[in-house]
RNA sequence: GCGACCGUGGUGGAACGGCAUACACAACGGACUUAAAAUCCGUCGGGGAAACCUUAAGGGUUCAAAUCCCUUCGGUCGCACCA
């Protein structure tokens, strides 16, 4: 008799057995084939985990363990993002040091992450925020800067006027700064930025190298937007000026009745002494400069704006002079920041003729422009055209962009949605830019063998004044001498966004000590490219274009040996608090995975959280489920008792051993963990039924369960006698064990079922037309009708009456 | 507004176009117990007298639809005037 299950002891044993031998440390070089499954690693907050974490993490696990099995050489590691908001404004509120608060909470996740058994290599540990870490993500921003793909920009960004401080996006919320409710407003600064832009075409390109799953490429493509079109060239009447606009519909230039420059336009200034209505243009100029995204987007539906008056453009295929606007709905970031406007075939030059009463001209026929634009450039024939009558619109965008081209006035352009990537923070707590500002040879990056630039010590992390990051007020830091004339020069005192580490993690996994380069040749060389890596759909258009963009500027280099960094792309739904809401700190939803360790073990808590529900949607949390887990793994645990020592087993019994076997490994790979582990209940509850079971098919059990439940099942797998899960094969099922020799039919009816009936598979197709045509719930449905067709498909058979 | 995904019992969810509700949770009944918990064994979507009807609602394709197509309603996520 065994006795009770106990995870507690099971689980602190083989937690012990698998540090002291190592066993997931990972050998770069060996033999057998490598497997790199990856997740995302986390943001260490003060929260520690919460129970979302535990999905992706366990998920991969899973695929992790069984990789083993299957005699793959596996490297599943974990590390910290650890730079990020979050721990300096914790900083700036205690004065604790942001790396001593970091170090904390990291010794936190790594024994809540050791609690629930993961076989991750903790030997190759990597730290966003340790210096031995971020010297190579200066190394690689100091190429970008080589390469010309760093450049500085005036940018604006969101600026506080209670904190002091520049904010990101997401602590903006409706307008106002998420902490104290203060006034947002648009502060332009000189910001560097990565020219991303550089590689839209192959980061679209390529997509179709990889296995990502569909919706994550199409968020991908959306997101950078790729647009084919023209750019035109305006003059300006009375100037040797030219406006240059970029539009997707040449075809329609006939129909350009007005143009329109965003607020920001540099024309307007240039030509401030010819504008007669200046004081009114400055005046939207400003009111559309403290207007944040929200408002902007808020007001959508009215147009605003004010004429340049003055200022005239012409049209250059006809030669008419048409009025130049200004309009906060032409965005400068976009295009050329000025458009031409065609109200008769786009909403929005629509709506703003309507509301200034600006001439509207058909040029393409089928719509009613009388009611609204005609935007449909699929269908219609050009009218009010000059050359291009008569054409449909699809063959007259070439002609006219032939024409555009030949006259000298325009050219062919693609465009894209994505823009180069902002990459200061005016923050502490981030990477250093390892870059001197010198006023003789402008700026000028730091020696390689000067890396890294460490953080200074600081005690005080708020801000200053003016919204430069606490590293303005580090005098002693900030003036240091050229490296190039050996002048006083100064240091940037912004650092990189978080994204900057995370952009190249998973190389430094493949060789997370070397001191020398960012990671060892034969290192990349053996482990990369990441095999899977999962995580969540709100990094699709950020971290994970980010990665695959840094990604293909250090192939281009050489450095590393694949265009792509990762092979295979999935997502899992978020975890949401019991109440349907999204778990945070303030609603007061968080649930943390300790709560339930202890009650019911991890091994429990891993399989409620794999069984839950389909890893791709979110799902609420559940504490009941976690009982129903558990009572699972007892029962499991009970069938020790139940092993009948002959060691006989029946047909039937194998059958249903070898079908769980193929359903649980191919549910794995597809990650349906819910009918994997419903698969394997269902198995334990037949063992039940029959009442006794083999040895080795309870090992099956063990080992099919064990990348779910690994302590369990190390500990069933000991006590049966066979040596470490480590050194047993992934079971294989016999396919000739699932052979039915016969099978149970429904019987439809005009498509409706009405009896059921098993018949040998030897019958041929005759003789089970036959059998159910006999069967006696179904004669009565065919009385006094006609068969007029039997269709049989696998176990349907459906007769046809009329 | 645009794009993607989704809508199945009291609950979480199963279901290559082929027997809707697998596997759990909760509930209920029984056994065991002085009793309870635990465990074990059962019952368990709704409506209808019945034939039957029922996968958000309505239509279509098909021998056959939760699954494919169209319309409507509802929800989640992403993007917000992208010329």
């Amino acid at each position: 008799m065994q006795e009770r299950y106990d995870p507690q002891a099971i689980e602190a044993k083989w937690q012990k057995f698998w540090a002291d031998t190592r066993c997931f440390a990972a050998v770069t070089g060996a033999e057998k084939p490598k497997c790199f499954p990856m997740i995302e690693f986390p943001y260490p907050s003060g929260q520690g985990l919460h129970v979302g974490h535990p999905r992706p993490f366990t998920a991969m696990d899973v695929i992790a363990r069984k990789r083993r099995l299957e005699g793959y050489n596996v490297l599943y590691p974990i590390g910290y993002d650890a730079f990020g908001l979050p721990t300096e404004n914790y900083a700036i509120k205690t004065g604790i040091h942001p790396a001593k608060v970091t170090h904390d909470n990291i010794i936190r996740f790594r024994s809540q992450l050791q609690r629930l058994g993961y076989s991750f290599d903790y030997s190759r540990e990597v730290n966003t925020s340790d210096p031995d870490y971020y010297k190579w993500t200066q190394w690689i921003f100091l190429k970008f800067f080589e390469q010309g793909l760093a450049y500085k920009a005036e940018i604006p960004i969101n600026f506080c006027t209670s904190c002091k401080v520049g904010l990101a996006n997401e602590e903006v919320v409706d307008g106002v700064c998420e902490r104290c409710g203060g006034e947002v407003v648009r502060m332009v600064r000189s910001q560097w930025m990565l020219k991303i832009t550089a590689y839209a075409q192959r980061l679209i390109d390529d997509l179709d190298t990889v296995d990502y799953l569909e919706k994550i490429k199409a968020q991908q493509v959306n997101w950078i937007g790729r647009s084919e079109g023209a750019l035109v060239n305006f003059l300006i009447k009375d100037a040797d000026e030219k406006l240059t606009v970029f539009t997707t519909r040449p075809d329609t230039l006939f129909g350009a009745t007005y143009m329109v420059v965003s607020p920001e336009h540099p024309l307007i200034e240039q030509y401030h002494d010819r504008i007669a209505n200046m004081a009114e243009v400055h005046a939207y100029q400003k009111a559309a400069a403290i207007k944040s995204d929200f408002e902007r987007s808020e007001l959508a539906k009215d147009k605003t704006g004010v004429p340049l008056v003055g200022i005239c453009a012409i049209n250059p295929v006809n030669g008419k002079e048409i009025p130049v606007w200004t309009s906060d709905y032409v965005l400068t970031g976009y295009g050329t920041g000025a458009i031409m406007a065609v109200p008769a075939h786009d909403e929005r030059d629509y709506a703003f003729a309507k509301a200034f009463s600006l001439p509207i001209v058909e040029v393409v026929a089928g719509g009613d422009i009388e009611k609204e634009a005609y935007t449909d450039c699929a269908h219609g024939k050009m009218v009010n055209s000059g050359f291009l009558d008569g054409m449909d619109v699809d063959k007259a965008i070439p002609a006219i962009i032939d024409w555009l081209v030949k006259e000298g006035i325009g050219e062919r352009k693609v465009n894209f949605k994505l823009r180069d990537w902002v990459f200061s923070r005016q923050r502490y707590w981030g990477e250093p830019i390892p870059l001197v500002y010198c006023e003789t040879c402008g700026w000028v990056p730091i020696p390689y063998d000067q890396l890294p630039l460490e953080l200074p010590m600081l005690d005080d992390f708020s801000p200053t004044d003016d919204g430069s990051s606490c590293l303005a007020r580090a005098k002693d830091w900030l003036h240091t001498t050229c490296p190039k004339c050996s002048r006083s020069a100064t240091r940037e005192a912004d650092t990189m966004p978080n994204w900057a580490g995370s952009s190249w993690y998973f190389l430094r996994y493949t060789d997370a000590h070397n001191d020398k380069e960012f990671a060892s040749r034969e290192a990349l060389d053996y482990w990369t490219p990441v095999d899977w890596y999962n995580g969540g759909m709100e990094h699709t258009t950020l971290h994970l274009l980010y990665s695959r963009f840094w990604h293909k500027f250090l192939f281009d280099l050489g450095l590393v040996l694949t265009s792509e960094p990762y092979m295979k792309r999935t997502s899992h739904g978020m975890v949401l608090g019991s109440n349907g809401e999204k778990m945070s700190k303030s609603r007061g939803n968080v649930v943390n995975p300790d709560d339930y360790i202890p009650t019911y073990g991890a091994d429990s808590f891993r399989t409620y959280i794999m069984f839950m529900g389909a890893f791709d949607q979110p799902i609420p949390w559940n504490e009941l489920g976690t009982r129903g887990c558990r009572r699972f793994l007892d029962r499991v645990w009970a069938l020790q008792d139940m092993v009948n020592g002959t060691g006989d087993t029946d047909a039937e019994m194998k059958k249903k051993v070898h079908a769980a076997i193929k359903k649980v490994g191919e549910d794995y790979e597809r990650m349906k963990f819910n009918t994997a582990i419903a698969a394997m209940m269902a198995l334990t509850n037949d063992f039940y039924a029959k009442g006794t079971l083999t040895k080795d098919e309870l090992h099956t059990l063990t080992v099919l369960l064990s990348p779910v439940a690994p302590h369990i099942s190390e500990e069933i797998n000991e006590a049966l006698g066979f040596s470490p899960l480590m050194e047993q094969p992934w079971p294989v099922y016999d396919e000739s064990a699932l052979v039915e020799d016969a099978v149970e039919y429904g019987i439809q009816v005009n498509g409706k079922v009405r009896a059921r009936i098993t018949l040998s598979l030897s019958l041929d197709t005759k003789a089970v037309e036959e059998a159910a045509l006999s069967c006696e719930e179904v004669k009565p449905h065919l009385e006094g009708k006609t068969v007029r067709k039997i269709i049989v498909v696998k176990n349907i058979i459906n007769i046809v009456v009329g």
